[in-house]
DNA sequence: TTCATACATAGATGAATATCTATATGAGGT
DNA sequence: ACCTCATATAGATATTCATCTATGTATGAA
């Protein structure tokens, strides 16, 4: 498993906030504006939230003239949940002790 | 979902360090010591993971004379399991409306 | 009781981060 | 060209957190 990788995911995912971001576009595509309208933070904030997303891959976004439209990273969901299977399944190879040093 | 037990979890796994300690414990119990041997941190940072950890309900541990033992909890991962695959799958009810305050 | 070992706590520090206000960019419409 | 709306960036601030050193607590052995 690719340890780096992984806890960015986490650190992604690690905030209410972005949760219910995930959730939201779960299931549709939605634009930054009308994610908006579900939070009470500013702006910038959601723009800083989105930004987070998209750089650990978590999920993916398009422009279509003002708007930019997000969506649930499909490949990011199963990836994410293989990785997770990984860790806390008990057969897993632990790789701890090469990266010591 | 309880979105802040989950977010809760989600901290407490967003450290690489703290990925190699469950990896460690996910298939045997080991005592605070014999995980140092894996790190190069000081007892005290030891110390410090191991409660986030406990806290979060992620390992479980019982102490033997001076030797305090920690193993994987079972349930956390299933729990975390079942969370995890509830947010990322698009069917889920989303509740972020509900805590819009 | 004295000592060594295993672990916990306190307090400090530097780095990361969630949020804000202010401003910039970019795209369409008039 | 100008204005408006959607989004991004810059810079500031407060909080969280991973780590350290120093010290405390607890357990077992001599």
């Amino acid at each position: 498993m690719n340890y780096k990788n992984y806890v960015n995911s986490l650190k992604a995912l690690s905030d209410e906030n972005r949760l219910k971001i995930i959730e939201l576009v779960s299931d549709k595509t939605l634009c930054a504006c009308d994610l908006l309208d579900h939070f009470n933070f500013t702006q910038p904030t959601l723009s800083h939230h989105m930004k987070v997303l998209e750089d650990a891959g978590i999920v993916t976004s398009y422009r279509e003239g003002k708007w930019k439209h997000y969506s649930l990273n499909k490949e990011f969901a199963s990836g994410f949940f293989e990785n997770t299977k990984q860790l806390l399944s008990s057969g897993s190879e632990c790789v701890c002790d090469y990266e010591k040093e």
